[in-house]
DNA sequence: TCTGGGGTCCTAGGACCC
DNA sequence: TCTGGGGTCCTAGGACCC
């Protein structure tokens, strides 16, 4: 008869995690940086989007406008840096080469997590918690980046116990759940806040304290029922992941995206569509670049345009067109074409601008089948002639002669109404064909 | 004029993650 | 004066069809 191992659960994910990643980068190659206060900016020095743990201490909080922490930083001395991706990316790559060292199972989850499979690797180490500090050691010797690794039965569990592992420095940077009696577990879940868990944010935070749920714990005893009735089956999973009961599995190969966006803040306010536009352009351009290096097509691209929501006394305005293609097609200059077409009928004069970006949509693996059945040269030939003829449609009667929202809702539609002379409206699909040749 | 249900497709918006 | 950028998934609701 088989004994069920109740005392001692093996493992199966682990997650390694570089602790602030970006400014960890930036201390790798400027050691001057190392037990000063350091934070990373976003574009334009827009906001903190990296923190060292000094900084940390002084209670600045991700995403903090750089503006308002100047004071705070002549103060302490704060080190502010502009972001250096390609950096960050290099850094990146090298600690997830090194990890697939450990195990043949890896999911890169983001540029500066990984969750690694650990089925089979039982035999391998004498405790998990000994492969944790030996993965933790060697990235340390071949990088000089500090990490923390979390073990646990699920996902769910190997991030918090990641979590645990960064806050915790009795655990010395590694923490396995799966280890633990019940009563060690039970007193560590309830001294962690809810909030810390995977998949909670701020709203479900909020809504879980008014049901009077404040740990780890207490989410933990909450029936899954219940929670599935709330807050649906997002949150039901977590449930089941924090009880063991694995619902999220690792994703070893890389999915093509299903969305490119690019997009990006003014330095300054813009005002005319010939400034829109040339971003606009550059954005496709980038984001048509990322599409055909995953060998994807798309079948729409969406523009959008906003005022700083940040200026509450200007005026606002914010819009977005979705534009189909006539064919999946990656190609530049037509996705461009496609764009400011967009542009043009949601562009309102008398606004000041602060950002503008294009979304490539409708990517999918089918659509490269289809248009790979027509040759890409003769499909993108074919929408050209179409976007000439729009063009010229669009010249002939001014530029809001032709809108496209047939493929919109009723909402839209008189959302736009505004913006475009109702003197000819046609759906984008209908009008090449009759305009064409 | 009022009456039913099911299915699909699309968009918008909200929540989350890093 | 100055407030990031790039993703995912889920749900609700409308249009349209049978």
């Amino acid at each position: 008869m088989r004994t069920k191992n109740t005392s001692v659960s093996q493992p199966m994910f682990a997650l390694v995690d570089v602790n602030n990643f970006y400014v960890s980068c930036e201390r790798t190659f400027n050691p001057s940086l190392i037990n000063r206060p350091v934070v990373v900016l976003s574009n334009n020095d827009g906001c903190a989007v990296a923190r060292s743990n000094e900084v940390k201490a002084l209670g600045v909080k991700m995403g903090a406008p750089w503006f308002k922490l100047k004071d705070l930083a002549k103060q302490h001395g704060i080190v502010a840096l502009s972001s250096n991706y390609t950096l960050y990316g290099d850094m990146s790559d090298r600690v997830m080469t090194i990890l697939r060292n450990f195990s043949p199972h890896v999911e890169v989850y983001s540029i500066d997590e990984c969750f690694l499979g650990l089925q089979g690797l039982g035999k391998l180490w004498p405790t998990a918690t000994d492969m944790g500090q030996s993965i933790r050691s060697r990235i340390h010797q071949w990088t000089s980046l500090p990490v923390c690794v979390g073990f646990g039965a699920t996902k769910t569990l190997a991030k918090l116990a990641n979590h645990i592992a960064k806050k915790q420095p009795e655990f010395n940077g590694v923490c396995d759940l799966s280890a633990m009696s019940a009563n060690q577990l039970n007193t560590l879940l309830s001294l962690i806040e809810v909030g810390e868990v995977w998949g909670v944010g701020r709203q479900i935070n909020q809504q879980l304290n008014v049901a009077g749920i404040y740990t780890v714990k207490a989410l933990c005893d909450t029936p899954t029922t219940w929670l599935r009735a709330k807050f649906g089956v997002v949150m039901e999973r977590i449930s089941k992941e924090l009880q063991g009961i694995s619902c999220l599995s690792l994703e070893e190969i890389s999915t093509p995206r299903k969305q490119i966006i690019s997009s990006r803040s003014f330095g300054q306010r813009v005002y005319s569509l010939t400034e829109l536009s040339e971003s606009v352009a550059y954005h496709i351009s980038s984001a048509a670049e990322k599409l055909r290096r995953q060998h994807s097509v798309c079948n729409a691209i969406q523009v959008f345009i906003q005022t700083n929501p940040f200026r509450e006394q200007d005026k606002q305005y914010s819009n977005s067109m979705t534009i189909p293609l006539p064919n999946a097609s990656s190609d530049t200059r037509l996705l461009i074409r496609a764009a400011l077409f967009g542009l043009r009928h949601i562009y309102r004069k008398g606004y000041a601008y602060k950002k503008a970006g294009v979304i490539l949509t409708g990517i999918d693996p089918l659509a490269l089948y289809q248009t790979s059945l027509l040759t890409q040269q003769g499909a993108d030939e074919r929408s050209a002639r179409l976007m000439n003829a729009l063009d010229q449609l669009n010249q002939k009667y001014g530029r809001n002669t032709v809108s496209v929202f047939s493929i919109g809702s009723k909402k839209s539609w008189s959302m736009r109404r505004e913006i475009m002379s109702p003197c000819y409206t046609t759906s984008w699909q209908d009008v090449p064909i009759a305009y064409a040749h």
